[in-house]
RNA sequence: CGGGGCGUAGCGCAGCCCGGUAGCGCGCCUGCUUUGGGAGCAGGAUGUCGGAGGUUCGAAUCCUCUCGCCCCGACCA
């Protein structure tokens, strides 16, 4: 490509809109642009990477033995209504009605969709398993786009499906589609984990995320160093202390504490570990019944875990915790309460805690020296509720746990037969029995991965792209083309000679001076560039530099094509 | 949706508090010079000051309403 033919269209400064690295970058890099919140528009260059990490992608899942097609962006309520995710799936689903006033959305998830395909074609257990996918434009209505392309309203995905006649067939899929994935991250040359995850809103089974591993993730992943063990922190294990609850010490005493209303100012102001502190947190279940959480006053509740704990878990409104414990709000503490009417569930580290700090239920006073059992009835239930944190033993009991963070790029789940049942995707089994097919789908945030490689892969000067989903693979650098015939005919024939060798190379032609020519290069991220210019010509030599070399090294003209090759294969 | 903030030239911003009819840098156009790291000089173009209403002799500036966007929380590829 020449450069002058296309179109690249870089920023000094980027707009204040954006925040994160990736999204800066891609839009001084002219990689995308802004249409509204949460939708972009592709630009040539842009779209160039986009359909090298589909190229991948679709390769992949090809090798894997999955099927492409296409299905419509734009769906039928009725199927919907028949999944009954119509209502369920909310506000994040655009609907839109047609002329006839017949309602659609744009699709979000294709599950609906590709159960009415499969539920038509599929009839005898001879037709499984299979596999479709698509790479499709979805559009969710996330409560908050943010960070460009990484978390947009639109936004291109790969989501496959699959189909089969029992579960050990579909786990051979899974773990084919798994396979898949991590030929995929890698090709793209991400540094990623495949982790255990919670299967969400989906639904289903066995499910696993994978993350490209960046600091400026919005995951929160637990990993063991000492063995494979790594899940998402949603549902990462906390493990039940290992040492039992110690007998009463102290007394239970009242202490005023006026304005410390955080287990931190408590611990803080009383001179003790942070540790023997318990927050309160007041909340309801999916009937309506007042339900207090005990967690250490270090640890953080984990939402996901609540939530599956006790069915239908919310905090308390307000007037709700007026209701139940009057305005001590700052103040709760799970002692001398009604427990006919609030259930009392502690995290498995409060269980085991003797002598601890909480909330008096009056305003400016809290308890110290407080024991189960002596001062208060045993909670009614121990559970798991809160995040890991780092330094907590591992669930599989290898060593200590470590935090890092990732951005979620593809998720795999066993969905088993959650919508082949309400849609009844049936087919005849070797018995002639009528069966529903078991499940899996897979996703891949196709858009979402060019931001997560510009996240893992940028310097000061710009992006800095994997070969594999780099616009160019070597941009030739001529200084002053409208100058030098000599220049021009070694730049020339450079082209030439990459060209017919299959390289992806731009030749910046365009007339320009050189310190524009090399900026644009790197900011762009082309992973290698030859620089050609008469003082090296008069030696034979040109410069080769890849993108995260501090220096160029000089070639002579006629092995130019065996460097960028050589450096091409090792990449 | 709740909480914060911002809308002034293509981009980044100043001007607003204390009303007097819009400015800086980059970019863009023309010419000359320059040419191995985002050039120099000279000349030039570009604004419904997000929109609507109000106050005022006069509004980018004050008031009201509205729209859009960004950031922090719950969602997800």
């Amino acid at each position: 490509m020449r450069a002058s033919q296309f179109f690249i269209s870089t920023l000094k400064e980027a707009p204040g809109e954006a925040e994160l690295v990736s999204h800066r970058l891609m839009l001084r890099a002219g990689l995308i642009r802004r249409l509204g919140s949460g939708l972009y528009t592709w630009m040539p260059l842009g779209l160039r990477v986009l359909r090298k990490v589909e190229g991948v992608v679709r390769d992949e899942m090809n090798r894997a033995g999955a099927l492409e097609l296409l299905m419509p962006a734009v769906q039928p309520a009725e199927l919907w209504q028949e999944s009954g995710r119509w209502e369920q799936f909310g506000e994040q689903m655009l609907k839109i009605s047609d002329r006839h006033k017949r309602e659609f959305c744009f699709g979000p998830t294709h599950e609906e969709v590709i159960c009415d395909v499969a539920r038509r074609e599929l009839r005898s257990y001879r037709q499984l398993p299979v596999n479709y996918y698509q790479i499709q434009t979805k559009f969710r209505d996330e409560i908050r786009p943010r960070f460009g392309v990484m978390r947009a309203r639109e936004f291109l995905m790969k989501d496959a499906y699959s189909f089969h006649e029992d579960f050990a067939s579909l786990q051979i899929t899974y773990d084919r589609m798994y396979a898949a994935y991590s030929a995929i991250f890698s090709r793209l040359g991400l540094v990623f984990r495949a982790v255990a995850a919670d299967t969400g809103a989906i639904g289903g089974s066995g499910s696993h995320e994978f993350h490209v591993l960046a600091d400026s993730g919005e995951d929160a992943i637990a990993f063991c160093p000492d063995s494979p063990y790594i899940a998402n922190v949603e549902l990462a294990e906390a493990v039940a202390p290992a040492t039992a609850r110690p007998a009463p010490a102290a007394a239970l005493t009242q202490v005023p504490t006026p304005g410390k209303t955080t287990c931190a100012d408590v611990a803080a102001f009383l001179q003790i570990d942070l540790r023997t502190t318990v927050k309160t947190l007041l909340g309801m279940d999916g009937e309506g019944r007042a339900v207090m959480l005990l967690l250490r006053g270090d640890h953080e509740l984990n939402d996901v875990k609540a939530g599956k704990r006790i069915a239908g878990w919310r905090m308390a409104t307000e007037a709700e915790l007026i209701d139940l414990l009057g305005a001590v709000k700052g103040y709760m503490g799970p002692v001398g309460i009604d427990r006919s009417r609030i259930r009392v569930v502690a995290d498995r580290a409060v269980a085991a805690l003797g002598d601890f700090v909480v909330g008096a239920n009056q305003a400016p006073l809290h308890l110290t020296g407080v024991n189960f059992g002596r001062d208060l009835p045993e909670p009614d239930a121990v559970e798991d509720l809160r995040n890991v944190v780092a330094g907590d033993p591992s669930p599989d009991g290898a060593g200590a746990l470590e935090l890092c963070r990732g951005i979620e790029v593809g998720h795999i789940f066993q969905l088993r037969t959650k919508y082949s049942e309400a849609l009844q995707v049936t087919f005849l089994d070797r018995t002639g029995k009528s069966t529903v097919a078991e499940m899996g789908c897979y996703g891949i945030g196709v858009s979402r991965v060019v931001a997560a490689a510009i996240e893992q892969n940028h310097d000061e000067r710009g992006i800095i792209f994997p070969r594999a989903l780099a616009p160019f693979e070597v941009a030739i650098i001529p200084m002053g083309l409208s100058r030098s015939e000599t220049v021009r005919e070694a730049a020339e024939g450079l082209y030439a000679q990459l060209q017919a060798a299959g390289i992806d190379v731009l030749i910046d032609d365009r007339d320009e001076r050189p310190g524009v020519l090399l900026a644009d290069q790197e900011l762009i991220g082309v992973p290698y560039r030859f620089v050609i210019g008469e003082r090296g010509l008069k030696e034979g030599v040109i410069e080769f530099q890849g993108r995260r070399d501090v220096e160029a090294v000089k070639v002579p003209v006629g092995e130019a094509l065996a460097t960028v090759q050589a450096a091409l294969a090792g990449n």
